[in-house]
DNA sequence: TTACAATGTCACTGTGTGGTGACATCATAA
DNA sequence: TTATGATGTCACCACACAGTGACATTGTAA
Protein backbone atom coordinates (compact mmCIF):
# COMPACT_ATOMS: atom_id res chain seq x y z
CA UNK A 1 0.00 0.00 0.00
CA UNK A 2 1.33 3.22 -1.24
CA UNK A 3 -0.36 6.26 0.51
CA UNK A 4 0.50 9.08 -1.11
CA UNK A 5 -2.38 10.61 -3.27
CA UNK A 6 -0.03 12.30 -5.87
CA UNK A 7 2.10 9.09 -6.90
CA UNK A 8 -0.85 7.36 -7.15
CA UNK A 9 -2.78 10.17 -9.15
CA UNK A 10 0.60 9.52 -11.52
CA UNK A 11 0.50 5.81 -11.63
CA UNK A 12 -2.89 6.23 -13.13
CA UNK A 13 -1.96 8.90 -15.46
CA UNK A 14 0.57 7.13 -16.65
CA UNK A 15 -1.39 3.80 -17.10
CA UNK A 16 -3.73 5.89 -19.72
CA UNK A 17 -0.59 6.09 -21.88
CA UNK A 18 0.37 2.60 -21.35
CA UNK A 19 -2.98 1.67 -22.22
CA UNK A 20 -3.36 3.60 -25.49
CA UNK A 21 0.14 2.81 -26.68
CA UNK A 22 -0.42 -0.58 -26.19
CA UNK A 23 -3.83 -1.98 -26.74
CA UNK A 24 -5.35 1.73 -28.37
CA UNK A 25 -8.68 3.09 -27.56
CA UNK A 26 -10.91 0.26 -27.88
CA UNK A 27 -9.45 -1.61 -25.24
CA UNK A 28 -9.32 1.73 -23.06
CA UNK A 29 -11.79 1.64 -20.09
CA UNK A 30 -11.84 1.84 -16.14
CA UNK A 31 -11.11 -1.48 -15.40
CA UNK A 32 -8.09 -1.58 -18.27
CA UNK A 33 -6.50 1.69 -16.89
CA UNK A 34 -6.93 0.42 -12.95
CA UNK A 35 -5.48 -3.04 -13.88
CA UNK A 36 -2.25 -1.34 -15.33
CA UNK A 37 -1.93 1.04 -12.50
CA UNK A 38 -2.35 -1.49 -9.72
CA UNK A 39 -4.76 0.39 -8.54
CA UNK A 40 -8.48 0.00 -7.09
CA UNK A 41 -10.75 1.98 -9.68
CA UNK A 42 -12.63 3.24 -6.99
CA UNK A 43 -9.84 5.88 -7.13
CA UNK A 44 -10.27 6.85 -10.40
CA UNK A 45 -13.96 8.28 -9.76
CA UNK A 46 -12.46 9.94 -6.07
CA UNK A 47 -9.67 11.77 -7.32
CA UNK A 48 -10.70 12.38 -11.47
CA UNK A 49 -14.35 12.35 -11.01
CA UNK A 50 -14.58 9.41 -13.56
CA UNK A 51 -12.91 8.71 -17.04
CA UNK A 52 -13.24 11.84 -18.47
CA UNK A 53 -11.43 13.81 -16.16
CA UNK A 54 -8.82 11.27 -15.94
CA UNK A 55 -8.43 12.07 -19.74
CA UNK A 56 -8.18 15.47 -18.99
CA UNK A 57 -5.16 14.81 -16.41
CA UNK A 58 -3.24 12.64 -18.79
CA UNK A 59 -3.99 15.51 -22.12
CA UNK A 60 -2.29 18.17 -19.71
CA UNK A 61 0.33 16.00 -18.88
CA UNK A 62 2.05 15.36 -22.79
CA UNK A 63 2.70 17.57 -26.05
CA UNK A 64 0.98 15.40 -27.80
CA UNK A 65 1.50 18.29 -30.66
CA UNK A 66 4.64 19.33 -32.15
CA UNK A 67 5.47 23.51 -31.51
CA UNK A 68 5.90 25.05 -35.09
CA UNK A 69 9.67 26.02 -33.52
CA UNK A 70 10.29 22.08 -33.50
CA UNK A 71 8.83 21.56 -37.21
CA UNK A 72 10.57 24.90 -38.36
CA UNK A 73 13.95 24.40 -37.03
CA UNK A 74 16.77 26.64 -37.69
CA UNK A 75 14.58 29.54 -38.60
CA UNK A 76 17.15 31.92 -40.80
CA UNK A 77 17.95 28.51 -42.58
CA UNK A 78 14.16 28.21 -43.28
CA UNK A 79 13.36 31.86 -43.81
CA UNK A 80 15.77 31.32 -47.35
CA UNK A 81 14.08 28.68 -48.61
CA UNK A 82 11.13 29.16 -51.85
CA UNK A 83 7.59 28.89 -50.77
CA UNK A 84 7.71 25.53 -51.95
CA UNK A 85 10.79 24.34 -50.33
CA UNK A 86 9.26 26.01 -47.04
CA UNK A 87 5.76 23.72 -47.37
CA UNK A 88 7.78 21.06 -48.28
CA UNK A 89 10.29 20.80 -44.96
CA UNK A 90 7.08 21.62 -43.10
CA UNK A 91 4.95 18.92 -43.96
CA UNK A 92 8.27 15.85 -43.75
CA UNK A 93 9.14 17.61 -40.67
CA UNK A 94 5.50 17.69 -39.62
CA UNK A 95 5.16 14.07 -40.47
CA UNK A 96 8.62 12.73 -38.58
CA UNK A 97 6.96 15.08 -35.68
CA UNK A 98 3.94 12.90 -35.45
CA UNK A 99 5.92 9.31 -35.99
CA UNK A 100 7.62 10.50 -32.51
CA UNK A 101 3.94 10.60 -30.92
CA UNK A 102 2.01 7.24 -31.30
CA UNK A 103 -0.02 8.39 -28.83
CA UNK A 104 -1.11 10.99 -30.27
CA UNK A 105 -1.45 8.77 -33.65
CA UNK A 106 -3.69 6.47 -31.13
CA UNK A 107 -6.03 10.12 -29.98
CA UNK A 108 -6.05 10.53 -33.87
CA UNK A 109 -7.68 6.99 -34.45
CA UNK A 110 -10.10 7.98 -31.82
CA UNK A 111 -11.37 11.24 -33.06
CA UNK A 112 -12.26 9.23 -36.28
CA UNK A 113 -14.86 7.00 -34.18
CA UNK A 114 -16.27 9.09 -31.53
CA UNK A 115 -15.95 12.64 -29.48
CA UNK A 116 -14.56 12.54 -25.71
CA UNK A 117 -12.52 15.25 -23.64
CA UNK A 118 -9.17 14.09 -25.51
CA UNK A 119 -10.28 14.08 -29.02
CA UNK A 120 -11.66 17.69 -28.38
CA UNK A 121 -8.81 18.91 -26.74
CA UNK A 122 -6.54 17.61 -29.50
CA UNK A 123 -8.95 19.43 -32.11
CA UNK A 124 -8.64 22.71 -29.87
CA UNK A 125 -5.10 22.52 -29.93
CA UNK A 126 -4.49 22.07 -33.46
CA UNK A 127 -6.78 24.81 -34.31
CA UNK A 128 -4.85 27.44 -32.79
CA UNK A 129 -1.81 25.56 -34.40
CA UNK A 130 -3.68 25.94 -38.41
CA UNK A 131 -4.54 29.44 -37.07
CA UNK A 132 -0.94 30.44 -36.06
CA UNK A 133 0.07 28.58 -39.10
CA UNK A 134 -1.99 30.79 -41.70
CA UNK A 135 -0.82 33.74 -40.23
CA UNK A 136 2.59 32.85 -40.45
CA UNK A 137 2.19 32.02 -44.36
CA UNK A 138 -0.84 32.94 -45.79
CA UNK A 139 0.70 35.69 -47.52
CA UNK A 140 3.28 33.53 -49.64
CA UNK A 141 0.98 31.28 -50.10
CA UNK A 142 -1.41 33.06 -51.55
CA UNK A 143 0.67 34.31 -54.20
CA UNK A 144 1.10 31.12 -55.31
CA UNK A 145 -3.21 31.11 -56.35
CA UNK A 146 -4.27 28.45 -54.42
CA UNK A 147 -6.50 27.67 -52.13
CA UNK A 148 -4.84 27.57 -48.81
CA UNK A 149 -7.17 26.26 -46.59
CA UNK A 150 -7.95 23.27 -49.01
CA UNK A 151 -4.50 22.57 -50.15
CA UNK A 152 -3.27 22.34 -46.68
CA UNK A 153 -5.75 20.37 -45.76
CA UNK A 154 -5.68 17.73 -48.56
CA UNK A 155 -1.58 17.64 -47.62
CA UNK A 156 -2.85 17.42 -43.64
CA UNK A 157 -5.02 15.07 -44.46
CA UNK A 158 -2.68 12.84 -46.39
CA UNK A 159 -0.24 12.87 -43.65
CA UNK A 160 -2.74 12.07 -40.96
CA UNK A 161 -4.20 8.88 -43.10
CA UNK A 162 -0.90 7.37 -43.48
CA UNK A 163 0.54 8.22 -39.95
CA UNK A 164 -3.02 6.32 -38.63
CA UNK A 165 -3.16 3.83 -41.24
CA UNK A 166 0.41 2.90 -40.46
CA UNK A 167 -0.27 1.78 -36.34
CA UNK A 168 -1.36 -1.77 -38.11
CA UNK A 169 -0.68 -1.73 -41.49
CA UNK A 170 2.00 -2.76 -43.48
CA UNK A 171 1.39 -1.90 -47.06
CA UNK A 172 -0.71 0.88 -48.52
CA UNK A 173 -0.88 1.29 -52.32
CA UNK A 174 2.30 -0.99 -52.73
CA UNK A 175 3.97 1.61 -50.03
CA UNK A 176 5.46 -0.02 -46.73
CA UNK A 177 3.82 2.64 -44.80
CA UNK A 178 4.85 1.48 -41.48
CA UNK A 179 8.53 1.68 -42.03
CA UNK A 180 11.31 4.18 -42.32
CA UNK A 181 11.92 3.28 -45.96
CA UNK A 182 8.11 3.49 -47.02
CA UNK A 183 8.34 6.81 -45.11
CA UNK A 184 11.59 8.12 -47.29
CA UNK A 185 9.42 7.25 -50.52
CA UNK A 186 6.86 9.37 -49.31
CA UNK A 187 9.04 12.26 -47.91
CA UNK A 188 10.25 12.81 -51.91
CA UNK A 189 7.25 13.13 -53.11
CA UNK A 190 5.78 14.92 -50.49
CA UNK A 191 8.71 17.25 -51.39
CA UNK A 192 8.24 17.04 -55.48
CA UNK A 193 4.50 17.44 -55.18
CA UNK A 194 5.15 20.72 -52.93
CA UNK A 195 7.64 22.24 -55.17
CA UNK A 196 5.70 21.77 -57.93
CA UNK A 197 2.17 22.90 -56.74
CA UNK A 198 3.69 26.17 -54.24
CA UNK A 199 5.21 28.49 -56.96
CA UNK A 200 4.76 32.39 -56.70
CA UNK A 201 2.63 33.21 -59.52
CA UNK B 1 -43.38 -15.65 -37.46
CA UNK B 2 -42.54 -16.03 -40.88
CA UNK B 3 -40.90 -19.29 -41.66
CA UNK B 4 -38.77 -18.14 -44.62
CA UNK B 5 -35.28 -19.08 -44.21
CA UNK B 6 -34.11 -17.22 -47.06
CA UNK B 7 -35.95 -14.01 -46.32
CA UNK B 8 -34.80 -13.85 -42.84
CA UNK B 9 -31.40 -14.17 -43.65
CA UNK B 10 -31.94 -11.57 -45.99
CA UNK B 11 -32.85 -9.19 -43.08
CA UNK B 12 -30.47 -10.11 -40.99
CA UNK B 13 -28.35 -8.80 -43.64
CA UNK B 14 -30.09 -6.17 -44.40
CA UNK B 15 -29.34 -5.19 -40.91
CA UNK B 16 -25.77 -4.94 -40.99
CA UNK B 17 -26.07 -2.41 -43.86
CA UNK B 18 -28.69 -0.44 -41.14
CA UNK B 19 -26.39 -0.59 -37.98
CA UNK B 20 -23.08 -0.13 -39.66
CA UNK B 21 -25.04 3.48 -41.66
CA UNK B 22 -26.87 4.43 -38.67
CA UNK B 23 -24.56 3.66 -35.53
CA UNK B 24 -21.53 2.88 -36.96
CA UNK B 25 -18.83 -0.18 -36.21
CA UNK B 26 -18.48 0.63 -32.80
CA UNK B 27 -22.83 -0.19 -31.63
CA UNK B 28 -21.87 -3.55 -33.97
CA UNK B 29 -22.33 -6.81 -32.38
CA UNK B 30 -25.07 -9.78 -32.39
CA UNK B 31 -27.74 -8.48 -30.42
CA UNK B 32 -28.03 -5.09 -32.11
CA UNK B 33 -28.33 -6.96 -35.36
CA UNK B 34 -30.69 -9.19 -34.37
CA UNK B 35 -32.92 -6.76 -32.74
CA UNK B 36 -32.73 -4.75 -35.85
CA UNK B 37 -33.72 -7.36 -37.58
CA UNK B 38 -36.26 -8.37 -35.51
CA UNK B 39 -34.99 -11.86 -35.45
CA UNK B 40 -33.61 -13.92 -32.40
CA UNK B 41 -30.01 -14.25 -32.48
CA UNK B 42 -29.41 -18.06 -32.45
CA UNK B 43 -30.34 -17.97 -35.91
CA UNK B 44 -26.77 -16.04 -36.75
CA UNK B 45 -25.11 -18.60 -35.34
CA UNK B 46 -27.41 -21.07 -37.57
CA UNK B 47 -27.51 -19.75 -40.36
CA UNK B 48 -24.07 -17.79 -40.36
CA UNK B 49 -21.78 -19.69 -38.02
CA UNK B 50 -21.51 -16.32 -36.27
CA UNK B 51 -21.20 -12.53 -37.04
CA UNK B 52 -17.79 -13.38 -39.54
CA UNK B 53 -20.07 -14.99 -41.20
CA UNK B 54 -22.70 -12.59 -41.57
CA UNK B 55 -20.29 -10.25 -42.06
CA UNK B 56 -18.93 -12.34 -45.24
CA UNK B 57 -22.48 -12.28 -46.57
CA UNK B 58 -23.05 -8.22 -46.53
CA UNK B 59 -19.57 -7.99 -47.89
CA UNK B 60 -20.75 -9.94 -50.91
CA UNK B 61 -24.22 -8.50 -51.15
CA UNK B 62 -23.29 -4.90 -51.65
CA UNK B 63 -20.69 -3.07 -54.07
CA UNK B 64 -18.81 -0.82 -51.32
CA UNK B 65 -16.11 -0.19 -54.18
CA UNK B 66 -16.66 1.82 -57.38
CA UNK B 67 -15.56 0.66 -60.70
CA UNK B 68 -13.21 2.12 -63.13
CA UNK B 69 -15.93 2.11 -65.40
CA UNK B 70 -17.71 4.27 -62.90
CA UNK B 71 -14.90 6.57 -62.12
CA UNK B 72 -13.73 6.92 -65.87
CA UNK B 73 -17.13 8.14 -67.33
CA UNK B 74 -16.83 8.61 -70.97
CA UNK B 75 -13.99 7.11 -72.45
CA UNK B 76 -13.88 8.67 -75.68
CA UNK B 77 -13.74 12.08 -73.75
CA UNK B 78 -11.47 10.76 -70.71
CA UNK B 79 -8.80 9.69 -73.48
CA UNK B 80 -8.36 13.15 -74.91
CA UNK B 81 -7.51 14.56 -71.72
CA UNK B 82 -3.60 15.87 -70.73
CA UNK B 83 -2.68 13.40 -67.97
CA UNK B 84 -3.01 15.85 -64.94
CA UNK B 85 -6.75 16.41 -66.38
CA UNK B 86 -7.24 12.53 -66.17
CA UNK B 87 -5.84 12.25 -62.96
CA UNK B 88 -7.83 15.08 -61.40
CA UNK B 89 -11.29 13.84 -63.50
CA UNK B 90 -9.76 10.20 -61.25
CA UNK B 91 -9.77 12.00 -57.87
CA UNK B 92 -12.88 13.70 -58.33
CA UNK B 93 -14.75 11.23 -59.75
CA UNK B 94 -13.11 8.42 -56.87
CA UNK B 95 -14.03 11.12 -54.15
CA UNK B 96 -17.99 11.48 -55.43
CA UNK B 97 -18.28 7.37 -55.74
CA UNK B 98 -16.87 7.57 -51.87
CA UNK B 99 -19.45 10.14 -50.70
CA UNK B 100 -22.35 8.09 -52.24
CA UNK B 101 -21.10 4.85 -50.04
CA UNK B 102 -21.68 5.44 -46.82
CA UNK B 103 -21.19 2.09 -45.38
CA UNK B 104 -18.26 1.57 -47.66
CA UNK B 105 -16.61 4.91 -45.49
CA UNK B 106 -18.08 3.37 -41.92
CA UNK B 107 -15.91 -0.61 -43.08
CA UNK B 108 -12.99 2.23 -44.25
CA UNK B 109 -12.98 3.71 -40.33
CA UNK B 110 -12.86 0.24 -39.10
CA UNK B 111 -9.98 -0.44 -40.70
CA UNK B 112 -8.11 2.11 -39.03
CA UNK B 113 -8.82 0.23 -36.03
CA UNK B 114 -9.15 -3.15 -36.00
CA UNK B 115 -8.83 -5.94 -38.29
CA UNK B 116 -11.99 -8.34 -39.38
CA UNK B 117 -13.02 -10.23 -42.32
CA UNK B 118 -14.92 -7.13 -43.57
CA UNK B 119 -12.31 -4.79 -43.52
CA UNK B 120 -9.89 -7.46 -45.14
CA UNK B 121 -12.43 -7.96 -47.84
CA UNK B 122 -12.12 -4.14 -48.51
CA UNK B 123 -8.78 -4.38 -48.70
CA UNK B 124 -8.79 -7.31 -51.10
CA UNK B 125 -10.77 -5.58 -53.74
CA UNK B 126 -8.82 -2.07 -53.40
CA UNK B 127 -5.88 -4.11 -53.87
CA UNK B 128 -7.35 -5.24 -57.24
CA UNK B 129 -8.54 -2.06 -57.62
CA UNK B 130 -5.27 -0.54 -57.18
CA UNK B 131 -3.31 -3.04 -59.71
CA UNK B 132 -5.54 -2.18 -62.28
CA UNK B 133 -5.53 1.64 -61.67
CA UNK B 134 -1.34 0.98 -62.13
CA UNK B 135 -1.67 -1.67 -65.44
CA UNK B 136 -3.90 1.33 -66.89
CA UNK B 137 -1.83 4.60 -66.18
CA UNK B 138 1.58 3.90 -64.81
CA UNK B 139 3.18 4.49 -68.34
CA UNK B 140 1.59 8.29 -68.68
CA UNK B 141 2.54 8.65 -65.13
CA UNK B 142 5.91 7.42 -65.38
CA UNK B 143 6.85 10.11 -67.85
CA UNK B 144 5.80 12.56 -65.80
CA UNK B 145 9.16 11.27 -63.45
CA UNK B 146 6.69 11.38 -60.14
CA UNK B 147 7.05 8.13 -57.59
CA UNK B 148 3.83 6.80 -58.87
CA UNK B 149 2.85 4.83 -56.20
CA UNK B 150 3.73 7.39 -53.15
CA UNK B 151 2.13 9.85 -54.98
CA UNK B 152 -1.07 7.95 -55.54
CA UNK B 153 -0.73 7.28 -51.83
CA UNK B 154 -0.72 10.37 -50.71
CA UNK B 155 -3.69 11.41 -52.76
CA UNK B 156 -5.66 8.54 -52.23
CA UNK B 157 -4.76 9.02 -48.26
CA UNK B 158 -6.25 12.78 -48.32
CA UNK B 159 -8.99 11.42 -49.33
CA UNK B 160 -9.75 8.97 -47.80
CA UNK B 161 -9.42 10.66 -44.59
CA UNK B 162 -11.28 13.51 -45.01
CA UNK B 163 -14.00 10.97 -46.18
CA UNK B 164 -14.09 8.98 -43.39
CA UNK B 165 -13.57 12.44 -41.00
CA UNK B 166 -16.52 13.85 -42.59
CA UNK B 167 -18.70 11.37 -41.21
CA UNK B 168 -18.87 13.35 -37.79
CA UNK B 169 -17.00 16.26 -38.25
CA UNK B 170 -18.62 20.04 -39.68
CA UNK B 171 -14.85 21.11 -40.20
CA UNK B 172 -11.42 20.46 -40.35
CA UNK B 173 -8.77 23.24 -41.38
CA UNK B 174 -11.35 25.34 -41.96
CA UNK B 175 -12.99 23.69 -44.53
CA UNK B 176 -16.76 22.28 -43.99
CA UNK B 177 -15.79 18.58 -44.86
CA UNK B 178 -19.52 17.29 -44.64
CA UNK B 179 -20.82 19.48 -46.87
CA UNK B 180 -21.13 19.83 -50.96
CA UNK B 181 -19.47 23.07 -51.16
CA UNK B 182 -16.82 22.00 -48.71
CA UNK B 183 -16.32 19.16 -51.56
CA UNK B 184 -16.32 21.49 -54.36
CA UNK B 185 -13.36 23.56 -52.75
CA UNK B 186 -11.32 20.45 -52.16
CA UNK B 187 -12.43 18.91 -55.68
CA UNK B 188 -10.92 22.55 -57.00
CA UNK B 189 -8.02 22.30 -55.08
CA UNK B 190 -7.49 18.91 -55.99
CA UNK B 191 -7.51 19.46 -59.81
CA UNK B 192 -5.18 22.39 -59.11
CA UNK B 193 -2.71 20.08 -57.79
CA UNK B 194 -2.93 17.55 -60.36
CA UNK B 195 -2.65 19.86 -63.26
CA UNK B 196 0.66 21.65 -61.34
CA UNK B 197 2.18 18.29 -60.36
CA UNK B 198 1.52 16.04 -63.59
CA UNK B 199 3.26 17.27 -66.10
CA UNK B 200 5.09 15.04 -68.96
CA UNK B 201 8.65 16.14 -68.79
C1' DT C 1 -52.74 -38.73 -40.76
C1' DT C 2 -48.37 -39.23 -39.03
C1' DA C 3 -43.48 -38.64 -38.55
C1' DC C 4 -39.69 -35.82 -39.21
C1' DA C 5 -36.81 -32.16 -40.29
C1' DA C 6 -36.51 -27.34 -40.79
C1' DT C 7 -37.45 -23.00 -38.73
C1' DG C 8 -38.10 -19.97 -35.01
C1' DT C 9 -38.29 -19.00 -29.62
C1' DC C 10 -36.74 -18.83 -25.14
C1' DA C 11 -34.25 -19.13 -20.96
C1' DC C 12 -30.01 -19.52 -19.32
C1' DT C 13 -24.73 -19.25 -18.50
C1' DG C 14 -20.55 -16.84 -18.19
C1' DT C 15 -17.89 -12.77 -18.81
C1' DG C 16 -16.77 -8.01 -18.93
C1' DT C 17 -18.01 -3.44 -17.99
C1' DG C 18 -19.06 1.11 -15.37
C1' DG C 19 -20.23 2.59 -11.05
C1' DT C 20 -21.00 2.90 -5.79
C1' DG C 21 -21.25 2.46 -0.81
C1' DA C 22 -19.38 0.41 3.33
C1' DC C 23 -15.34 -0.68 5.42
C1' DA C 24 -10.21 -0.93 6.79
C1' DT C 25 -5.98 1.37 7.50
C1' DC C 26 -2.86 4.99 8.06
C1' DA C 27 -0.87 9.79 9.20
C1' DT C 28 -1.29 13.53 11.84
C1' DA C 29 -3.04 17.21 14.58
C1' DA C 30 -5.06 18.18 19.07
C1' DT D 1 -2.90 8.92 23.36
C1' DT D 2 -6.83 9.70 20.90
C1' DA D 3 -9.91 11.52 17.42
C1' DT D 4 -10.37 12.75 12.67
C1' DG D 5 -9.92 12.97 7.86
C1' DA D 6 -7.49 11.23 4.07
C1' DT D 7 -6.18 7.17 1.50
C1' DG D 8 -6.78 2.65 -0.10
C1' DT D 9 -9.73 -1.99 -0.35
C1' DC D 10 -13.48 -4.72 -1.13
C1' DA D 11 -17.89 -6.58 -2.22
C1' DC D 12 -21.48 -5.72 -4.68
C1' DC D 13 -25.13 -3.91 -8.22
C1' DA D 14 -27.03 -3.32 -12.78
C1' DC D 15 -26.25 -3.83 -17.37
C1' DA D 16 -24.81 -5.42 -21.98
C1' DC D 17 -22.73 -8.76 -24.53
C1' DA D 18 -21.57 -13.48 -26.93
C1' DG D 19 -22.93 -17.91 -27.06
C1' DT D 20 -25.78 -22.32 -26.35
C1' DG D 21 -28.98 -26.06 -25.50
C1' DA D 22 -33.78 -27.32 -24.90
C1' DC D 23 -38.09 -26.46 -26.56
C1' DA D 24 -42.22 -25.04 -29.61
C1' DT D 25 -44.11 -24.55 -34.08
C1' DT D 26 -44.59 -25.28 -38.82
C1' DG D 27 -44.33 -27.39 -43.56
C1' DT D 28 -43.93 -31.44 -46.00
C1' DA D 29 -42.96 -36.03 -47.44
C1' DA D 30 -44.26 -40.74 -46.69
Amino acid sequence: MIRDKQKTQEKMIAAVGYILARDGFSKFGVNSVSRQAKVDKALIYRYFGGLPGLLRAYGNSIDFWPSLDEIIGDIEVFKQKSIGEKMAELLVQFARAMRRRPMTLEIMAWELVEHNELTQLLADVREQWVEKFFQRFSDEISATNLDIAATSALFGAAINYLLIRGRNTHIFNKIAIDSDLGWQRLEAALTEMCLRCFISA
